[in-house]
DNA sequence: TTGTAAGCGTTATCAA
DNA sequence: TTGATAACGCTTACAA
């Protein structure tokens, strides 16, 4: 790295409604009734006002604002992985539509351990947020509570929580996972796996487990491999192990795409297996890049959008304690044989 | 979706440092510097204190902290793309750096062009943010002048800005795009192309500038096609229309890692040649799919680390129109051949 | 339609 | 070490 600085100017102080009001010649209320559209205001003296407010460069203090008990417009978005494609696409619309709602994104980067989730719920308290969105983590009910009992709204996205009175958006893993056993079967697979994380967050396990009830019920049994965390080396290295052995899997439900894409380039670059002829593989979430030609893999795909408006809908409506499911559906494409 | 709703507690408002005042029997002061950490208090008040605000779940108020004069601990980051891998990798560190510091970002989506991002400004001045780290599109100079005047850091990321008095951070492009033509030409390319993308940002002309420049040092001539967004799809785009052609490149140059996966799966499938032995391709990122064995691609790393640790270094210290460049390194895999 | 004045939750200053 | 008190920049009765 290369670089060059000079010596900073001195810090000004931003700009005061007090002084607009000075310069335009009217007073502190006639400026704040100008910006807030509260309260009626002459044109003449709107213009007087709009005019000294560009001169002097006003920008309203939020802050300020928000003191006095109006919302603050901040909404705190939690989340871990941020990197990842599932995540980031979340990211992406839920800023987007808070925004397209005059609001904001404050954006919280935890671990995914629940004691930053915690922390992240303090600052979100400190920062006076209207709501906040959990994507990541599982936080204690009880600070869930503390956020709640001072009017925010806490939103738990695909997280199996215990906390009364917080609103739960969620897709029904169960339902598609039974279908993707079903996907499976009617490709004609015998040997069947399921490859998941380390990580223990409600949607690994309960799509692993309704995978694996599902095939309980009609009577084959599964494999199921858990080799590290939730990413790309994690499903080439299940893939070694898998098939490595000697009596092969012909079809697995990865728990996630970004497992999958691991799973299905270790299955071709080291194995040589032929997909979906020798081996059909089914992945979750739909992210960006499973439509990508390289894979072009079968998944199931989360309406995001839908969920997306919902959180929306949540923020703006008045109700507690809502539960709201959306179904995860199939996305043909090319890792699966036809039935 | 299904879902199902009860109606909503009443709101209740925050405890206020006041209440703990009260119930701990101390002065409203006492709480506060408990809290700030300034001045100092005897250890039982701030038991006492400390014991009162758990009992009531205080939190104290940073937007009234903000008010009075401490800086506000916001520093609005202003992305668009969000989704995409590079932003979201940036976005990721950026934002876990800026924790590590105290700091909270607050995100703004915006659509890139130079209109939303002067709105994202504008929040950044409305919220007192402390700082703005603008990833896209390229803000008025005027609106950066008054962020600047108004206390603020502006820290342009990979832009080329004429805004006086901002920070800059950037990577020189020029100099690995010169050798992103030495290694096609190393590797016994004769006919070279440069994929890249019909948005103008400072990133992507630069690029393309700089390798067609390096080309015509040497007296090749060179192609270059733009046919979209700076997407995947663009980069397949690109591939039918030069692959297509009776005379197609050996050798591409892609200006953005995206590019490169969609124009050799294009590559791959539709024209079926083989990589790196027909064609070789070179990306520009390293974003994490570029390691992935169905691509192993060849491309420049950008110091994201080193960068993000500047974006931390500069929010904290006392410059001003600091300009960092840092160098993108050749990161070789196997989309070309070795020479 | 306008201005005055009170109040929001902090921190900083200053006396005690 | 403590507690009053005065800001900070805004909104909102209430009065003119």
């Amino acid at each position: 790295m290369t670089g060059s600085t000079t010596p900073r100017a001195d810090r000004v102080s931003y700009v005061s409604a007090n002084e607009v009001a000075e310069r335009a010649g009217v007073s502190r209320s006639a400026v704040s009734r100008t910006f807030s559209g509260a309260g009626s205001v002459a044109p003449a003296t709107r213009r007087k006002v709009l005019k000294a407010a560009e001169e002097l460069g006003y920008h309203a203090n939020l802050l300020a604002r928000g003191l006095v008990g109006e919302p603050s417009r901040i909404v705190c978005l939690i989340a871990a992985d941020v990197g990842q494609p599932y995540h980031s696409a979340m990211i992406d619309k839920v800023t987007r539509q808070l925004q397209l709602h005059g609001k904001v994104a404050m954006m919280i980067n935890t671990a995914g351990d629940d004691d930053s989730v915690s922390q992240a719920l303090r600052q979100s308290l400190h920062f006076r947020a209207e709501a906040s969105v959990v994507l990541s983590g599982s936080p204690p009910a009880k600070l869930v509570q503390s956020c709640l009992s001072n009017g925010q709204r806490v939103v738990l996205v695909n997280r199996d929580d215990d906390a009364e009175g917080a609103e739960r958006i969620r897709i029904d893993n169960a339902t598609a996972c039974r279908e993707a056993l079903a996907l499976l079967r009617r490709a004609g697979c015998k040997r069947l796996a399921c490859v998941s994380s380390q990580a223990r967050t409600s949607s690994m396990t309960t799509r692993e487990s309704a995978f694996a009830a599902a095939a309980a019920e009609i009577g084959v049994e599964i494999d199921v491999v858990r080799v590290g965390p939730t990413s790309y080396d994690t499903g080439q290295e299940a893939a070694r192990v898998l098939l490595g052995r000697s009596n092969p899997p012909d079809g697995v439900f990865c728990v996630t795409d970004l497992l999958a894409f691991g799973f299905i380039d270790a299955a071709r670059t080291i194995f040589g297996v032929e997909i979906p002829r020798d081996l059909c593989v089914i992945g979750f979430d739909d992210v960006p890049q499973a439509r990508w030609s390289g894979y072009e893999l079968t998944t199931f795909r989360q309406p995001m959008d839908e969920m997306v408006a919902r959180i929306a809908e949540i923020l703006t409506s008045d109700t507690s304690g809502s539960d709201s499911a959306f179904e995860a559906l199939p996305v043909w494409r090319k890792t699966v044989r036809m039935g």
